[in-house]
DNA sequence: CAAAATACGTAACATACGATACAGCGCTCC
DNA sequence: GGAGCGCTGTATCGTATGTTACGTATTTTG
């Protein structure tokens, strides 16, 4: 049973053509508040014409535009009246399965953050922003793309972010760049990689400070870190999630943004004035 | 400080005459609805004329009606977007501020997935599952790392998944192995990067079916794409979060996973065994 | 109690909005 | 490769909507 226009929208958006599909992403990306607007707004928020725009509420069943935006009203009073139930999407409880996987996952990000001190967090940010030494990051099988994701950004603030790709010989020569002022960033879950271990000790030697984001079982690598971020990550899913690692990476990403920014970093001004 | 149109009101219906006062009343009643009608409706449902409405708004201080309206939506919006904490101030620095980033982002993931439809992942899951043709995957500056993620795991539970890695021209030239039966999954998010909109275009071009992750103001590819995906990227920091983007895409894997073993695939049990 | 001022509604007006006809284009299917 | 169909945008039209002018009613004040 359809009750909802946005519902409505999913079922029938596979029969669009696509000027109206187009009008029917930017309506759900924006619900419901475009569809409110005049048809000359909600077209030219779409990229389409008004024409497909009325085509495309025609095509829902409504004889005309008002009517349309009527319903939408409707609709918004009903929610407005209970704010308790304010799903948009009734998740079906059988095959779905999405909303449970939503769920725990905002209970890993919830509790991954109860685990984590704010002093931990801003020792962390007071090491990677008072840079004078190099900072370099890998990951593991499938946590390097977070190493990259958090490579891309820290490399834009500050000098001398590297992040460590392709074979383990490659990364290993690397070693020889690296000393007690420089920080090495290590994403190591379940399973554990072996290479990257015997790469963290090794590094932890030569008197490189680790920072170690990984799962709440911790890697092996937790004996050699600095500092360990502990995420939880486990999911109603075949695989483990890494999302909690990844919120607390964009966290640091904008904590040491910030702390550049309050230390006056002649790049920061500089970055500013090249955009 | 005056914030909502229902403060105004309730701060100036003192001063107002009796028509106005019933005005302002059937508006507080039930707010914001009826504003967002027609004058004449509105009126119909004071019990007053359309030019005393037109008198009310004057007196709250709108130009005209249509401004009067805007505003009670753009109120609107911002409720609708989350409920709590989106007016914060984003400078105190250092670590302190690790909550309201974490209440954001947990923000954005619920609204996230409050404008997705089971259905509408659902027909992403079905097209990446059954797979007689290749998945590319490609992502912008910020957003590759998610491509990478994706592809990490999606290459394990199935041939013939490939990262476009590197300079454009070479992916550009990957498309002369794309076709009707196959899938490009794309992230762009502000800004928008036009080699990832050209890419998108050609590959449309040649049929390929397009799955687009972007942020909720949709990236232009959105006009190419057979699947959007909008997240929530709002966060109290310098950059844009690609959180909610990164938790969709573990859903996807999961739900992906979860296909494939429904459908007994064989390549499935071949892993377990491998393990 | 009278006169003035304010408030309100009726009716005419202009504009901006939604609706429609039509032509160009690309796509699919013979 | 050609014919047909379907989708989309441009331009035009009618109308519903917001707006304003004006006259009447109501309240206020001396």
């Amino acid at each position: 049973m359809i009750s909802s226009i946005a519902e409505l929208i999913s079922d029938r958006i596979g029969t669009m053509p696509a000027g109206e599909r187009r009008a029917a992403q930017t309506l759900i990306a924006n619900y419901p508040l475009i569809g409110l607007k005049t048809v000359a707004e909600f077209s030219a928020a779409a990229g389409v014409s008004s024409p497909t725009i009325l085509r495309f509420v025609a095509r829902l069943g409504f004889q005309n535009y008002p009517e349309f935006q009527s319903a939408l009203q409707d609709e918004l009073a009903a929610q407005l009246q209970s704010p308790a139930s304010r799903t948009l999407n009734p998740s079906s409880p059988g095959g779905g399965a999405v909303s449970p996987m939503l769920e725990a996952t905002l209970d890993n990000m919830r509790e991954t953050f109860r685990h984590l001190s704010d002093k931990q967090l801003a020792d962390i940010v007071a090491k990677l922003a008072d840079r004078r030494g190099k900072t370099f990051l890998i990951g593991g099988r499938f946590t390097d793309p977070l190493a990259r994701y958090m490579a891309a950004h820290l490399a834009i603030i500050q000098p001398n972010v590297f992040h460590l790709a392709g074979q383990e010989s490659i990364w290993r020569d690397r070693l020889i760049d690296m000393g007690k002022r420089d920080v090495l960033i290590i994403f190591d879950i379940r399973r554990y990689q072996d290479s990257l271990v015997r790469f963290a000790e090794t590094a932890h030697q030569r008197g490189v400070q680790i920072v170690l984001f990984t799962d709440q079982w911790l890697s092996p690598i937790a004996r050699f870190a600095r500092h360990v971020i502990a995420g939880r990550t486990a999911v109603p899913s075949a695989w483990d999630s890494s999302a909690a690692l990844f919120v607390v990476a964009e966290t640091l990403i904008g904590a040491v943004t910030r702390q550049l920014e309050a230390d006056g970093a002649k790049r920061i001004r500089e970055l500013e004035s090249l955009r």
